[in-house]
DNA sequence: GGGAAAACTGTAAACCTTTACAGTTTTAGC
DNA sequence: GCTAAAACTGTAAAGGTTTACAGTTTTCCC
């Protein structure tokens, strides 16, 4: 085992100028530098990381907390945070939450008294009271993306606002009948997009003076199959079909376009839909959406949380609440058109 | 902060009787156990898992090196790794191949020689000799999923077993006019299942005595747009159009089934496509496939890492060559029908 | 060339655990 | 009740780095 101190008897310097000059700090004369370096290379040396963060307190690792990972949304987010991440040095550790409350717990716990990570990233989750409290005792930052943390900094869309512009899309087009089918929350998961989405469509339909009927609104639990089922049931009554419906995610998009197809319905000409998201596939069949270019997404979370561990003031470690917001687009596709004659 | 001393002080014993408690390690009397448990929960005491690592040589942790995170196999596999590492007591760690070649050759120096890992979890992966040369050097133990790796244990389907199946399903079925959809692998990934899954397609079609026409062999990059795009070039002369196509992936199959329905033909009457990975959103679109219950194959891969790792059997850790065969399953849907008189 | 200041370098403690080894207590058999 | 063996417990070293502090060398200016 070649540790630094075989570095040092072959530089014929000290272990302290083997680290100084290995970690960049000053300090260092260029000739100590060179031959620290030189003798590090040819002895193919690496430092321990173990011994690094027991010395330093300092993991250069992240932990990351979702609810799930085979699911597009949350895989393109993690996409983004690990290259951001591994290009800045810093290793993520992955924490999956879809094994229930028990196992909820003990990932918190693990997560944050074992002093593994140097802060965490959560991803389109809510954090209990406790669970935060736990986090923010110990001074590690947390960044939540996509569901803001209440206490802590978040980056995320205006869900409320992404509501409100795909419906007025819709409205812009002459729909009156505009449904939706909005996500239902896995009941552990606890992440609000769901209801602020719900309310921005609201929003939208009160301030155009749009009726709204109760048969219109439907909960699905945000994948294709969800859609479809939720967009049959609204459809299949003729008395009350909408002509456009809004999904909360491309998913559920895709589902409720296949149920119109299904019940004789043609989209766009009948019946418009846009989904939410942005899901490479809604380029494929044609579904106008909101993008949240996820994966960059990611990456500015995970280069925020960074931002904050290398910034020279301590006082940027405690976590206090600033809310991101990110940028959304529009994208119009072929599942939305104008509101054809009935 | 508090450390194992300040539990042994509370407990009335030494450190290492607190550390043998803690650890479930004998020689301890129940009696001094119990203390220790006590005098622990009651100071909230967690290990550091850094000093836990620099004394034991050991980091709980696993590697797992992937070339993409946000497509869905890899997702999926990544979601059964991390359920069952988590269960056993291991963290992981992601390395995504993404970013180039570069910051490959980085992934893999870091993650060796920085001695963070206890093994590592390659995912569709081939290593170059190097690479490998690096990890077995230091003893760690390697388990390629989805993709054998010479010289270290492997857990893979039988792709050529698969494709063989797929195309035997379709002939079966009276289909004599066979295209397949095969995959190009990235460059630089360098994984040899679509040429594994393309062997078995030409046996199968030798076994059967069928003519092979070069326009109905087409690459695609696994996604659905590749899919539709191959598909559509080739079912759009109707004079060398295939009555069935194996599709080396289900994306590529719903891709597929979108291109045929586009040029006018009927899924199935007209014309079968067979996928295969299993995807869920096969079930919703139809599409028959093979299945390999991708995130089970996760599971396993994680379990008989760990079941290296916890042997006491100290050869264990050394790599060699072991290939496991995981099962595959058959499932037809409505995609896959009785070729019908032309 | 002398002195002060700046730049560099080395020693040794600190980080927190596990575990070999030695020492102590308990058990069991007669 | 004695002895040998078994079971338990404690002391202290080891694991590999960083860094405060003290000590040394170089630089720069007059």
């Amino acid at each position: 085992m070649i540790g630094i101190v075989e570095v040092a008897e072959r530089a014929g310097v000290s272990t302290a100028t083997v680290s100084r000059a290995l970690n960049g700090k000053a300090h260092v004369s260029a000739r100590a530098r060179e031959k620290v370096l030189k003798a590090a290379a040819e002895l193919g040396y690496v430092a321990s990381s173990s011994a690094y963060t027991l010395a330093t307190g300092r993991s250069k690792n992240i932990g990351v907390v979702l609810p799930f990972i085979d699911r597009w949304f949350f895989s393109a987010v993690l996409e983004g945070i690990v290259n951001a991440l591994v290009a800045r040095g810093y290793d993520v550790t992955l924490y999956n939450l879809s094994g229930g409350a028990s196992h909820r717990k003990r990932v918190f716990e693990d997560l944050v008294l074992r002093k593994r990570v140097d802060g965490v990233l959560t991803v389109a989750l809510k954090l209990s009271e406790h669970e935060l409290k736990n986090l923010t005792e110990l001074q590690k930052p947390i960044v939540g993306i996509g569901g803001p943390i209440p206490g802590a900094r978040s980056l995320t869309i205006d869900d409320e606002g992404a509501g409100r512009l795909a419906t007025q899309h819709l409205i812009s087009l002459g729909h009156t009948e505009i449904g939706m089918i909005s996500g239902t929350p896995a009941t552990e998961m606890d992440f609000h997009q769901p209801y602020l989405r719900k309310t921005g469509y609201h929003e939208a339909l009160l301030d155009a003076n749009l009726d709204f009927h109760p048969q219109w609104m439907a909960e699905a639990d945000f994948t294709i199959a969800g859609g479809y089922h939720a967009a049959k049931q609204m459809l299949g009554d003729p008395r009350s079909a909408p002509t456009a419906i809004f999904c909360a995610s491309d998913e559920m998009g895709f589902g409720a376009i296949q149920a119109a197809r299904d019940l004789g319905y043609r989209v766009p000409q009948d019946i418009s839909v846009i989904g939410m998201d942005g899901h490479p596939m809604g380029m494929f069949y044609g579904l106008s959406t909101i993008d949240q270019s996820t994966t960059e997404q990611g990456a500015k979370g995970a280069n925020m949380i960074i931002d904050i561990l290398e910034s020279d003031d301590e006082k940027q470690l405690r976590n206090h609440q600033q809310l991101n917001i990110w940028p959304i687009d529009l994208i119009v596709r072929s599942s939305t058109a104008r509101r054809s004659a009935k």
